[in-house]
DNA sequence: ACAGCCATGTAACATATGTTACATTTGTTA
DNA sequence: TAACAAATGTAACATATGTTACATGGCTGT
């Protein structure tokens, strides 16, 4: 690793700190659709993004899925943290939205960053807090919402992450993502259209604004 | 604070940081139905829970409740701690279960401890990571189980809480800490009764093991 | 014993969501 | 272009959960 590639993270952590990650870490690139983490699996790197976005989802015995959340820029994936100081495995699957580039520390220098810099502290507990929080959110969402207004959301902060209001998505991909079935999604998009918030094609989802 | 009251977490921490905690924490005790920290306020204290146990409620604008999860002897609010390191505002309800002792610390010597403390360092990621699995547990339970099956799940963790099959609780507490109505649940409880898994009284669930 | 309150029981109905089945449309490839 | 697969549309029905309304039963204080 250098310092160029370095440069993305250079205002989280002090100077030394970056040293020691150059010297330690190296970079990975993971396509979209990856699976980056799989659920029961050890956690051996703690994985910082410095490019896309990851999706971290949820399965049950049966096979069935939730998205929890999407983890973006400067942030790592706290449950991997999580597994990481506990040595335990992995209780969700982490997923490439994107294209996701991201660079990988060895879990043994986590206790050495703990003790030695602040500004990994910061960064950890941040990251943690952002956890968290968007784990609340998931559940708020499960608790006070119907399903379209869960829809509603899902897919604004879709276009959020993609930063394009028309989706290239099937119903059945939704569906997936909220633990729903195809034709129910279908009849609530069809809805939607009905009511002028949005245009449907095959394989994508236009927003209006 | 005294030695005989640090006891309880003596295993927990290294000698010299027990010797802080009996400096700069003080015990506070509070009744069944306290409310220790509520939405919105901010936190100046780490509470370590040494006796008693506490629920964690979610809430909505509309007022509309959630449980959450219950914390233990050993154990915090991560959540609390959460929002001490990030000096925001509490986005939780803490209600005393039972009659609950608890060591207070400052916020201020949070960052001090980590620094300075592997045992505390090993404590808080101890309890991000039990806090962590509790949330998820919630969204499992909100995500794949129905109602009856969440009531089930919920009566269980209840008993063994109180260490007591027989639950002193109505209906309509169980229906909002479920987020559901009363009659649903009295309907379920009463199909439950037939099936024989358990007998009701007025104010009173009895399991049957 | 009585009034009054609270908890519970229960029916009837409303609504959201899921399921099954099949038709239609669109895109891909032989 | 024909054939096929994938995505979408839609109806009809099943089920879980929520709502409203009212009855019943038990406990408490007077």
């Amino acid at each position: 690793m250098n310092a160029v590639e370095l440069k993305p993270i250079h205002l989280f952590f002090e100077p030394k700190l970056l040293a020691e990650i150059e010297r330690v870490g190296f970079i990975k690139k993971v396509e979209k659709g990856d699976i980056l983490i799989d659920i029961g699996e050890d956690i051996k790197y703690i994985p910082l993004i410095i490019e896309g976005a990851i999706k971290v989802v949820r399965e049950d015995e049966k096979g069935d899925e939730l998205l929890l959340y999407f983890v973006e820029f400067g942030n790592t994936c706290a449950m991997t943290l999580n597994c990481c100081l506990k040595k335990t495995e992995s209780e969700i699957r982490a997923i490439c939205e994107t294209k996701t580039k991201l660079i990988m520390i060895p879990v043994s220098h986590m206790d050495d960053f703990l003790a030695n810099y602040k500004s990994w502290r910061t960064y950890i507990f941040e990251n943690f807090h952002n956890r968290l929080t968007e784990l609340l959110k998931a559940i708020d969402s499960l608790t006070f919402l119907n399903l379209e207004q869960r829809l509603d959301r899902y897919l604004k902060e879709k276009t959020k992450l993609t930063k394009n209001l028309t989706l290239e998505i099937t119903h059945q991909e939704i569906a997936k993502e909220l633990n729903s079935s195809r034709v129910v999604i279908s009849r609530l998009l069809k809805k939607k259209e009905k009511e002028g918030t949005l245009l449907l094609g095959r394989n994508s989802i236009q927003l209006q604004t």
